[in-house]
DNA sequence: CTACTTGCAAATGCTTTGCAGGAGA
DNA sequence: TCTCCTGCAAAGCATTTGCAAGTAG
């Protein structure tokens, strides 16, 4: 997937915060720099541990908050229940997640056309077929990633 | 997917837990059957207060551990990181989740053969352009049960 | 000047663990 | 009787929150 460049990324985040009357803070774009730079989802943790060593805990996940509520970020999970932040699909584009189960990193893959589009149909017709009322679909594939493997 | 019967469930359990010295006991009998019955994947808080309140949450707590430690489980994680148990592949055969982003209940299916293989080769072939070892994939259908639609 | 942000410290909630008693083989 | 299992209480860790101080507009 082609990333999108993070003067654009700046620009579109500061709209939507200033939209909500929500300051984009020296801080917050620090944040939003370093998710960026990251290419795939990242603990509260990590980028205070890499990135952001100069952040106390606690103001990094009121950032985290605060840009999750208003969907600048969605929040996952790893295999221990830590929580992964990433931007928004509406930020990054729909994708998925290669997971390597030896070093726990993620990373964002595009399915391209094709294969996204075969992969929505799937999910739709099973769950129409469940009487469930589809919104989206996450693929993760699991393995070893090159360094690993 | 036609469940596996409790009982056939309960024999290769023991047959599990006897190769690895760990008795089957009614603790533990009971809290097979709760999952057995649920259908999906469930908390050790859900499962406290419903099926097994009478069994305290560090007890169950021990029984998760010990049975994910030797695979009759796998642990997932909600929308809010919370520890959700499951049985393993292995035991319920491989399947999927529809996840209600309403009232989060997990519901396993299965996609039949041809649209399984079909994910499973999709993620493959993502996974062989990425220089990754897939060992397995999920699929996460979210959106709105009968109930909530 | 006013509203939004940040940092620290304390609190919360899920999960794990030490230890002593209990039960099955 | 020996080993494994259970319960209670206490500890651990990621995450959240109250409050006071800082800072941008």
């Amino acid at each position: 997937m082609q990333p999108t460049p993070l003067t654009e990324l700046h620009a579109r985040v500061e709209k939507h915060l200033g939209e909500n009357n929500i300051r984009y803070s020296t801080g917050r774009q620090k944040f939003i720099a370093a998710l960026h730079a990251a290419g795939g989802p990242r603990s509260a943790t990590h980028l205070h541990t890499t990135e952001l060593d100069d952040v106390p805990l606690s103001s990094l996940y009121r950032t985290l908050t605060v840009l999750e509520d208003i969907g600048i970020l969605e929040r996952t999970h790893d295999s221990d229940g830590v929580a992964m932040f990433e931007l928004g699909e509406w930020l990054l584009g729909h994708h998925h997640h290669l997971i390597c189960t030896s070093c726990d990193v993620v990373t964002d893959i595009d399915l391209g056309e094709g294969l996204e589009d075969a992969v929505a149909e799937i999910s739709a017709t099973v769950a129409a077929s469940h009487g469930f009322t589809m919104t989206g679909h996450t693929l993760d594939v699991l393995g070893l990633c090159e360094d690993c493997g």
